[in-house]
DNA sequence: ATTTTCGGTTGACATGGATCAAGCGAACGC
DNA sequence: GCGTTCGCTTGATCCATGTCAACCGAAAAT
């Protein structure tokens, strides 16, 4: 049972032969620290991958779980709804990261994951990867570190949201988003939001208008340039102050 | 009250066998779906417990990782200190629960974890347990769903943090102690607080008076009755009712 | 037993961010 | 190319929660 996956459109989803092992990606994705050798057995099971076009979902809420999946390019975010109609935007995912780390707990996910633009991913049946990972102590470890690091993450944004004040929280969000994208050997000072400012606004507790006008109180100060979702961060000193701001 | 704990121990830190084959809380702890065979093996693996006094450190936040702890007794919350003197209590654990998934990451401490009443915890060394699940496939599984499961709790705590105002945040917290509780073998309608005001706000993302009238405001109205950290929920159905509050 | 400290409650007031509303430019569908 | 929609900005006002302060009882210290 490799991968039977609902949908049935192949123009949205296109089955591309892919191998970690060329992929500019391995240092900053699962096959970090791994020899040749083992390369090779990680190609064998991260066999397919598929495109998902802007707006659509990578899997919903609900849905039975089988695969984690690993950016190769584009952007996503997860976001979970309430039976109460609220929801909250819990991340925003780039190249050589991994989705849906939060369906191994249920054997269901738990949130949805939709790309923010056109976007490919690798998938990777989990159950072979618990496999692979018996015999490679190097992939075990690591990706006991990935997950590890998620929690990591997620309880930076509890902080976030439990302490800090509007522009501090933006301020973050936007350091935070720079240092991901040098990671990924962009430039660290100019970028594209991939996300809208309710996207924003829902991941950081704050209405799309508080967004707008702290983007807005910064561009004033000379910390950011603005206009729409092209950023240029001026002064990433006066972002970190205003990250500090407050005792 | 079904809970009552030691306090008179003239030692902060004894060391005494332990086996996880005869611990009443396997079943909620990592040997769960273990055969008695795979018990034994991991009996070997956990082999210290500690006591914990109440305001003692179990590890803090910078510290060297080398252990993941089981709580056998007591309770614990774990915290994140800023540099500017802000922090924010990340969560609060009971018997059978896990401390210290936060470290594999980056092989430090992330947080502080902090008894609020004497405990009793096992160590399990991490590289063991790794080796462990290597070998047993069952094991390794189990962990994987504590981790993520772990990722689904942060996830609820941001979406509380991110859309639920302040009385829908402390029904959803009185909720869920409800259900760890019970699925503890105690009461689902009465308990005792191990954590202050203070702390349930950091938790919460509000300040220690806000608590305080909201916890007042459910007595009137008949949902709980409080008298310190005495709480008995009088209306499960009535606090649910409270936290779907909004559209 | 007395004093001190700490945690909790409650009231009065201040304020950051939400809400409501208007308008505008860019992107998109036709 | 034109109209419509969508995302964004900005202003005016409101309100939930923070802040400041007083007080109280329980527990700890002396």
């Amino acid at each position: 049972m490799p991968h039977t996956h609902p949908l049935n459109q192949e123009v949205t989803l296109s089955v591309i032969k892919t191998a970690c092992s060329n992929c500019n990606l391995r240092e900053l994705c699962l096959p970090f620290g791994l020899s040749l050798e083992e390369l090779e057995k990680l190609d064998d099971l991260v066999s397919t991958r598929r495109r998902i076009k802007r707006g659509d979902h990578l899997y919903r809420a609900g849905e039975a779980f089988d695969a984690i999946y690993a950016i190769r390019s584009g952007f996503f975010k997860t976001d979970v709804l309430l039976e109460d109609g609220r929801d909250q935007v819990t991340g925003f995912q780039m190249a050589g990261e991994l989705l849906g780390l939060d369906g191994i707990s249920t054997e269901h996910h738990t949130c949805n994951a939709i790309a923010l633009e056109d976007s490919e991913i690798c998938a990777i049946p989990f159950s072979r990867l618990e496999g692979l990972s018996r015999e490679i102590h190097t992939l075990q470890h690591h990706f006991h570190k990935v997950m590890s690091r998620e929690i990591v993450r997620d309880h930076g944004v509890m902080m976030l949201l439990g302490t800090m004040r509007a522009e501090e929280r933006l301020a973050a969000f936007l350091l935070n988003l720079s240092q991901r994208f040098t990671a990924r050997g962009f430039s660290h000072a100019e970028f594209y939001l991939r996300m809208t400012r309710e996207e924003i606004g829902s991941y950081l507790g704050l209405k799309l208008e508080t967004v707008s006008r702290a983007f807005s109180r910064f561009q004033e100060e000379g910390h950011i340039a603005v206009q729409q979702k092209h950023i240029r961060i001026l002064n990433v000193n006066g972002l970190k102050a205003l990250m500090n701001h407050r005792a």
